[in-house]
DNA sequence: TGTAAGCATGAACAAATGTTCATACATTTG
DNA sequence: CAAATGTATGAACATTTGTTCATGCTTACA
């Protein structure tokens, strides 16, 4: 069973490095919160902070670590107007993810 | 801009409970060690604990450590042969997630 | 210019994860 | 049954996350 002694080198989808990426991706986005936002702004395409806090009901400077974190992963960007920072989605590849697991009858 | 106040319910595809139990999935599978160990029962149904340990170059105990966990959390599944333990991948959506981010260009 | 609204930031702490090491358990074989 | 092989387990520790709180920064507006 299981081909005994293989020879030739294995074959991954992906090596090394990509795994860490992808590890990382998935990491950032591992939190009911983060997933909340993702959700939110894969539907509203951009919201200001107080926006994303009311209706997801998290504290301010809460929301805002996980929202800068996010950023700064590549995950969201943000801009400035007026008072508010909006903020969108940037790897738009993460609902695609989300939405895979979500698919799942075991959910 | 962002319909400024909708008073309906936020329409998001997942619900809080759902939300959890997709962190729990992204949580329990963002570690290259364990993205490896999905690419690596993905491509071959079933290995022992001392194949992967070889394959993937990880020591013994912190492997068996990642699989009981992965296990634990109905990702993996597994059954004694000998002495030999095999493991096989149980949950294969996850497959699905990884290849999903494996395709982003950026990565 | 001063005051308020909207966000960010950093320190401090709590809790979850990852890792190592030693050791225990199960199965096979002599 | 004793020894060897394959795997699990638990304690101890290091590291990473998550959270809170106080405070600082920026823009708008009186």
């Amino acid at each position: 069973m299981t081909t005994a002694a293989s020879p030739a080198p294995i074959e991954l989808g992906l090596d090394i490095e990509k795994m860490e990426k992808v590890a990382f991706i998935l990491k950032t986005t591992a939190h009911p919160t983060r997933i909340a936002i993702v959700q939110l702004l894969a539907a509203t395409d951009s919201l200001s902070v107080s926006d994303i806090s009311e209706k997801l009901n998290v504290e301010q400077s809460l929301l805002s670590h996980h929202l800068t974190g996010m950023k700064l992963k590549g995950i969201l960007s943000s801009s400035r107007e007026g008072k508010n920072i909006y903020y969108a989605l940037k790897m738009r590849e993460v609902i695609d993810v989300i939405q895979c697991l979500a698919a799942c009858t075991f959910l």
